[in-house]
DNA sequence: GCCAACGTTGGC
DNA sequence: GCCAACGTTGGC
């Protein structure tokens, strides 16, 4: 069981747009380090939803229900997606300024990596992230 | 809206 | 295989 996090602008795919959905593709990536995460993800795996540019913050808990296959949006056949389905919202959403100003969470890629949009979180980020959320 | 950081592309 | 040029992301 492994845990991630997972980076989307709120104006092309917002977690409304999640819960709505349902069970649906994280389609769309186009970066070799994150598709190489994708791949690693396994079925019930659990992820952070996080809306950038415009929130900046965590605002729930998607699971892993299918794991990867060829991303259909893609013409290369190089990338991947997985599916995933909205499990919860987060009783209060966790703000980028927030994680910069834990220490504890001071090496995760969201702070280091900015670019980076799908990536892995050790078990005692996550569970630092679901405390401050509560 | 700007621009730094960074990833990708393509000419050589 | 190198690297300049270019495009994109995302914080500010």
């Amino acid at each position: 069981m492994k845990y991630w996090l997972l980076k989307s602008e709120p104006d092309a795919w917002s977690w409304d747009n999640q819960v709505k959905e349902g069970a649906s593709m994280w389609d769309g990536v186009r970066n070799y380090q994150a598709r190489n995460n994708l791949k690693e993800m396994k079925k019930n795996d659990l992820c952070f939803f996080y809306h950038s540019v415009t929130e900046r913050s965590i605002v729930g808990i998607v699971k892993v229900v299918k794991e990867y296959y060829s991303d259909p949006t893609d013409k290369t056949g190089r990338f991947v997606v997985v599916d995933v389905k909205a499990t919860k919202k987060l009783k209060n959403p966790v703000s980028l300024d927030q994680i910069k100003e834990n220490s504890k969470l001071k090496n995760i890629a969201l702070v280091k990596q900015s670019r980076l949009s799908v990536m892995p979180l050790k078990k005692t980020e996550w569970q630092t992230i679901i405390k401050m959320s509560n």
